[in-house]
RNA sequence: GGCCCGUUCGUCUAGGGGUUAGGACAGCAGAUUUUCAAUCUGCCAGCAGGAGUUCGAUUCUCCUACGGGCUACCA
């Protein structure tokens, strides 16, 4: 432990200027959130704008040690989305270690402080016991604010206890009577009064902090100068500022981003469909969608524009314009922007994604390396996302099942229907050079023969060749199947 | 229960004391088309309710309703 890990009390830094450092400070429960990830976003764009740093901070002060798989999720998720940072666990930085596991010391070291300083005390009510007395005013209709039993114990008493090895927690002594006054940058002039807050415990029993107290604490031992989280931190905002008075040091600029819901306004969860930005891109979503996407939940530019490139983001975001409505998450919006960045991304590109899905379905690196680039033009415009280019495409590596529907399509009409199949394969048999124009040329002609309309002729065709009413262009679907498969289908 | 926050088309939002309240997604209709998309055109649709301030409130104030958050030895 080094000393500068020990906030000295009455070192007010006085007006020193710092650059801008914000934080994005995941709980590792799982993967990134949809909400969480808005709020990474958030903080790295304001940092990019401001020319500032973003630093990775993991707070893991209660999730046990079996979270490497989780951290590495979360940062895989973040990379993916285009967010990179100045320091974090992963590639370190002036004020490691930045997991809260790993900084146990730090934050029992600096509750210490504030005990000597009076401003906080040790604890001995057992969980037990404070679910007892609150228990019995829950009864009463009453609710439970610690009765700080404990604040009044002699110096004999503590010692005794500790002594007799009994745990204790600690808590900070909140001041009586006091308006604890911020100024939120989107919800503006925050104003609690202190009595409304209890005791709160900042170092449990078993030695880990609790998150108001971590949280303040390396905030300002990483200088952090803008706190940017989700608005469900502002009530917690208070008690922090209550940490940084105790330690005597200035509050960071704090903005809280509005929540995002789902469809029904409840909080989003699983439920409401995919919440992690992993899920987003299996499914075939691309980061520019979802960024773009993001960036328009609580936040607008202007009366018109809706797509915008990173790096317009980064240009033309500003934190001020966010706004403090709670926004419901719309995932056929998000399906439009994708499919907005599916049409304008590169077709190699698009090539490559859907090369990766077919290789692990056993298709050929030859086959997929001629087949594809004639493929995306055609499927390119009407698809939203991966999985969907997938789906569609499928026909052109496996064989095709006929729904039962076409039984009765091709029994119903059989005559003409076979008479339409028969021509079409002896005629396009014919076909020298096996391209779109001459397929084109060959179909139309024999529809013209056959005396019915193209559009019932493709119709038939499509059916026969796709197992289904709705292909990519036929022609164009026929040259790349090539001229036997066609023909045996 | 207490405290904090919010409420403009179904959704994301712009606006802001006098506007035909603007855009986008979705929906609907049409054009185009070998299907489906894409594209283009048009349509539908909104200031939660009530008081107050004002010549005039969607905009300012208050109240109510509704929604969200916090109120843990979770974060």
């Amino acid at each position: 432990m080094t000393n500068n890990k020990i906030l000295n009390l009455k070192e007010k830094e006085n007006g020193k200027k710092h650059s801008i450092r914000v934080r994005f400070a995941p709980s590792p429960t799982g993967y990134l959130h949809i909400g969480s990830a808005r709020t990474a976003f958030f903080n790295w764009l304001f940092a990019k704008k401001s020319g500032g740093s973003l630093i990775l901070r993991v707070e893991d002060t209660d999730i046990g040690r079996h979270m490497e798989e989780t951290v590495s999720l979360i940062i895989d998720s973040l990379k993916w989305l285009g967010i990179t940072w100045d320091e974090g666990p992963d590639i370190g930085g002036r004020f490691a270690p930045y997991r809260q596991s790993e900084r146990t010391a730090i934050y029992s070291l600096n509750a210490e402080k504030l005990i000597d300083a009076k401003k906080a005390y040790r604890c001995f009510c057992g969980p037990e016991k404070l679910d007892a007395k609150r228990k019995k005013l829950s009864e009463e209709n009453l609710y439970f604010k610690y009765d700080r039993e404990c604040l009044h114990l002699s110096e004999d008493d503590i010692r005794q206890n500790i002594k007799n090895g009994l745990p204790f927690a600690v808590r900070l002594k909140v001041p009586d009577g006091k308006d604890i006054v911020f100024n939120d940058t989107v919800y503006g002039e925050i104003k609690v009064n202190s009595n409304i807050l209890e005791d709160f415990i900042i170092i449990r029993s078993n030695g880990q902090p609790t998150y108001n107290f971590s949280a303040a604490v390396d905030d300002i031992l990483m200088e952090i100068t803008n706190v940017i989280r989700g608005e469900d931190h502002l009530s917690n905002t208070p008690k922090q500022i209550l940490v940084y008075e105790a330690l005597e040091k200035d509050i960071p600029v704090f903005t809280h981003l509005p929540m995002i819901l789902g469809s029904d306004g409840s909080k989003l969860s699983k439920r409401h469909g995919s919440i992690s930005i992993e899920a987003y891109r299996d499914e075939g979503f691309l980061p520019e969608a979802i960024d773009n996407y993001l960036a328009l939940l609580g936040w607008a530019y202007d009366e018109k524009t809706t797509l915008f490139s990173i790096d317009e983001l980064t240009d033309k975001f500003s934190i001020e314009a966010i706004n403090k409505k709670p926004s419901k998450f719309d995932y056929e919006k998000l399906l439009w922007l994708n499919g907005h960045y599916l049409r304008s991304a590169d077709e190699s590109f698009i090539a490559g994604l859907l090369s990766e899905r077919f290789k692990t379905k056993g298709v050929e690196a030859n086959e997929l390396n001629s087949k594809l680039p004639k493929i995306i033009p055609l499927i390119k415009e009407r698809i939203k996302t991966i999985n969907q280019a997938e789906e569609t495409v499928l026909p052109f590596f496996f064989d095709i099942s006929y729904p039962d529907e076409f039984k009765d399509f091709f029994a119903g009409r059989t005559d003409e229907n076979i008479k339409i199949i028969e021509n079409t394969v002896s005629s396009i048999a014919k076909i020298e050079e096996f391209t779109v124009k001459n397929i084109e040329t060959c179909l139309r002609a024999l529809a013209e023969e056959l005396n019915i309309s193209f559009k019932k002729y493709a119709e038939v065709i499509r059916a026969a060749v796709w197992g289904s009413k709705v292909s990519p262009p036929i022609f164009e679907t026929i040259e790349v199947l090539g001229i036997k498969t066609t023909i045996d289908r």
